[in-house]
DNA sequence: CAACCACCTTACCGTCGTTAAGTTGCCTGT
DNA sequence: ACAGGCAACTTAACGACGGTAAGGTGGTTG
């Protein structure tokens, strides 16, 4: 697949004298460096997932593509990486680190709503990772993003048990709707959305409610209006302490 | 595996005609009914479905394992379903089933309550449900929760933009809840939950409040309080309206 | 220059989801 | 009563996957 190049790159004893003879630097040393593959990396291994991820969803990330992508064998992964979960960890964690923490501000609830719109935002840019929260997120970028969420509660005036439910219920919240909003997205041809939403149409009967509410196809508002309005609602509870 | 068994099940021209001569009938119809292994269907199939994963996990479940259970063969199953992913959708369901939707009683927001604490007592049952959320929930038993779920708001006094986003705000909390608690619990070799834990005090000035408020270890409160406080806090801002 | 080690490859294993092509047995029309 | 057909299952096999073991290689160190 790549066959070794020749010249320089295959022999030392044809390489090494020319970097002490004759030939002009621009055309040894860009050469030298740029025909040699770069170093497998952690972090290039991951920067490749999230590509991969991105471009095939969960179920088309194999290590035998991702190898190809970085031009190694599948198993020179395994060097650098344990297993396949791990990469899937790293490239959640990944992720999370595009969620900028803002600076933290004199107005703590901005600040969780900045965050909290960053991170739900993280996940909708990369659907495929609402299928993967369902293993433990311990990465730096995670924890430092909790951390900063329980900082700015603890600036707003939590502490004790409030400070634990409010983490809580914030954390799971915006998990929660990055989940499903995610799943739907990744997962809807529109087809699957006006199949879904007929079925509750013709059992009217069964789902009343659902169905006179527009359940799964309400076109008078939008997910970020619906977000934005369920964090309010949280956010005034807590800024009650 | 399952050999042929000898007698009449093998050859028609031995088993038919005993049919019509000799034996007494609690010898031949008991045995009858009995040897010859009840039909495979749907319900079987999802039923012996949700008792692997209930033992082995998600990843424990195959089709090959599952269809030993059910002793037939693999390729069996796919008569009465089409993909693996369809026994998932099917399992994630039926679990769902077991959540018990209450009588609606006068008071709006303890049917609520109570239909939250059964969706989060299925999954805590049934920890692998949380690893599979990432596909879209439409079976007909998650559908008949939210239907109740939005028509005790509805009793409550909800409609409009304030309905889609309390039950938006509801489903989501409680199913991120569940999710996070969930991943905890299965994936929590309490080996796993120390170094957690023993992680973020080594680094506890990267994670100061973190570390402070005993994230990911705090014996002060369990986490069925923290559910339910959270779950308070929001039903306090939809029975404003 | 020999020995070593980090890093990558070649070769391969067992298992998985799934398909294709029979095979069996009941049920129905005549 | 019997032929034909269809539903329900089996046997066989494919290709891809995650992962392991052993071997090579090139640069660095004694």
């Amino acid at each position: 697949m790549t066959p070794v190049e020749p010249g320089m790159a295959t022999s030392p004893s044809a390489a090494r004298p020319d970097n002490h003879a004759a030939p002009p630097v621009w055309l040894r040393a860009a050469p030298s460096r740029a025909r040699r593959k770069p170093p497998l990396t952690l972090d290039r291994i991951v920067d490749a997932a999230v590509i991969v991820l991105d471009e095939l969803g969960a179920e088309g990330l194999t290590m035998r593509c991702l190898a190809q992508r970085l031009d190694v064998t599948a198993t020179a992964l395994y060097w650098h990486v344990k297993t396949k979960d791990d990469v899937l960890d790293l490239a959640v964690d990944r992720i999370f680190g595009d969620v900028a923490v803002p600076d933290a501000s004199e107005s703590w609830l901005e600040d969780i709503r900045v965050l909290a719109r960053a991170w739900r935002g993280a996940m909708l840019d990369h659907p495929w990772a609402a299928g993967l929260i369902g293993r433990p997120m311990l990465g730096p970028n995670v924890l430092a993003r909790t951390e900063f969420l329980q900082s700015a509660l603890v600036r707003g005036g939590c502490s004790g048990l409030h400070l634990a439910v409010a983490t809580r219920l914030l954390a799971n919240y915006v998990i929660g709707a990055s989940l499903t909003e995610a799943t739907w997205r990744r997962t809807t041809e529109p087809e699957t959305r006006a199949a879904a939403r007929a079925h509750i149409v013709a059992s009217a009967n069964a789902y009343p409610t659902l169905d006179a509410s527009g359940h799964l196809d309400d076109t008078r508002w939008d997910d970020d209006l619906l977000f934005e309005e369920g964090l309010n609602g949280i956010l005034r509870t807590a800024a009650r302490r």
